[in-house]
DNA sequence: AATTCGTGGCT
DNA sequence: TAGCCAAGAAT
């Protein structure tokens, strides 16, 4: 190998100084980056943060613009009711991370005077903020010596060193590995380093090793098969589950709408009626229905995929008089107040599909 | 420790 | 297409 016959150009251990050399020629500039090595303001650095948790960049990048305009600190967004932060964040899913969005910012205005504690300790201890995000703001937006480990991290320490224990289980020690990487400065750049190399170069298919600055260094690159790490433990089956959607459409247009409990799945979120979701359809769907009326059901069942289980929702509709009142715990929404209810992605699907006349 | 908790894009 | 995947946290 060349590595042995010239180590120096040649390294056998991955060197933080050649990440951050290689992030400093191509980092990628981003909405939520602070430009020319200027520290990131802490609330965009939250904010960016918790949405960015399980979520694409092109997914968030929308969301986080329209947040950082209508709540432009954290005060702003303290100060909002629950009911439009929800509002703002339908569509992007993990609806609790909007609710603790809420809570934190609220918890920093009370517990902090509106300033973001700068330890991760401190951060951890605020809702919505655990392991990752307390690291990524200490160390993006205050400079802590902090290891912000989320899934690039993982892949990336995973196939340097070859770890061949399977995820989550491996968790731990992929956490002690990293930590090991840790530069003696610049904890900030190095974190966003490790995220820009896992996002660009060390992607989960076909790694671009010839562009890699630690392609010499990785266990898994000599291995031949970079791509079988990390290795991951199989998941587990998507039940599907049923339901029936009520569809009440007042002679105006307006739809009957409740929202959701406010913990648990789609949490505090608007939705239309419904049965519960089972796997097996209740025998009686009509006796949830929220009100008398002459139910027909659309042709097609509205289909679903949450994070675990499937959504089969058929959809019956029914005409009522304008004078209609709204039950109990029900509200009659016009089509041009659906943008300001907090609707998930699979209630729009449900309005857009009765809405084309799918029946 | 294992579950629960969304969504849309890509292969 | 059916599965995989994305800057995880709470319980």
């Amino acid at each position: 190998m060349q590595a042995a016959a010239n180590p120096a150009a040649f390294p056998t251990e991955p060197s933080p100084a050649a990440l951050l050399a290689w992030y400093d020629r191509h980092r990628r500039r981003l909405p939520w980056r602070a430009e020319g090595g200027a520290r990131q303001e802490p609330y965009r650095v939250f904010l960016s943060e918790i949405m960015l948790q399980q979520t694409t960049v092109v997914t968030v990048a929308p969301y986080y613009a329209a947040f950082l305009a209508r709540w432009p600190d954290v005060a702003a967004l303290a100060a909002a009711p629950l009911e439009e932060v929800l509002s703002a964040w339908a569509g992007l899913g993990y609806y609790a991370r909007a609710r603790n969005l809420h809570a934190c910012a609220r918890a920093v205005v009370e517990r902090h005077g509106g300033r973001f504690p700068e330890t991760e300790e401190a951060l951890l201890a605020l809702p919505g903020i655990g392991p990752y995000t307390a690291a990524a703001i200490a160390s993006i937006a205050f400079e802590r010596r902090a290891a912000p480990v989320d899934g690039n991290w993982e892949r990336v320490v995973a196939r340097l060193f070859a770890v061949k224990a399977a995820l989550p289980r491996a968790r731990p020690a992929l956490r002690a590995l990293a930590l090991t990487l840790l530069p003696p400065a610049r904890f900030g750049d190095f974190a966003q380093a490790m995220m820009d190399l896992g996002a660009t170069i060390c992607t989960p298919r076909k790694p671009a090793c010839a562009l890699c600055p630690w392609t010499e260094a990785c266990a898994a690159r000599a291995s031949g098969a970079p791509e079988r790490y990390p290795v991951k433990a199989a998941k587990a089956a998507k039940p599907t589950r049923r339901g029936v959607a009520f569809l009440a459409v007042r002679a105006d247009g307006a739809v009957l709408v409740r929202s959701r409990p406010p913990r648990g799945l789609l949490g505090g979120m608007s939705e239309v009626p419904s049965t519960p979701w089972e796997e097996e359809q209740p025998a009686k769907p009509v006796v949830h229905a929220p009100l008398r009326a002459s139910w027909t059901a659309l042709n097609a069942p509205v289909t679903h995929v949450f994070s675990h289980f499937a959504l089969e929702l058929e959809v019956w509709r029914a005409a009522l008089p304008a004078a209609t009142p709204a039950p109990d715990g029900h509200r009659w929404v016009v089509p041009d107040g659906f943008d300001a209810e907090a609707f998930p992605s699979v209630m729009r699907k449900v309005l857009r599909h009765a809405g084309s006349g799918g029946e």
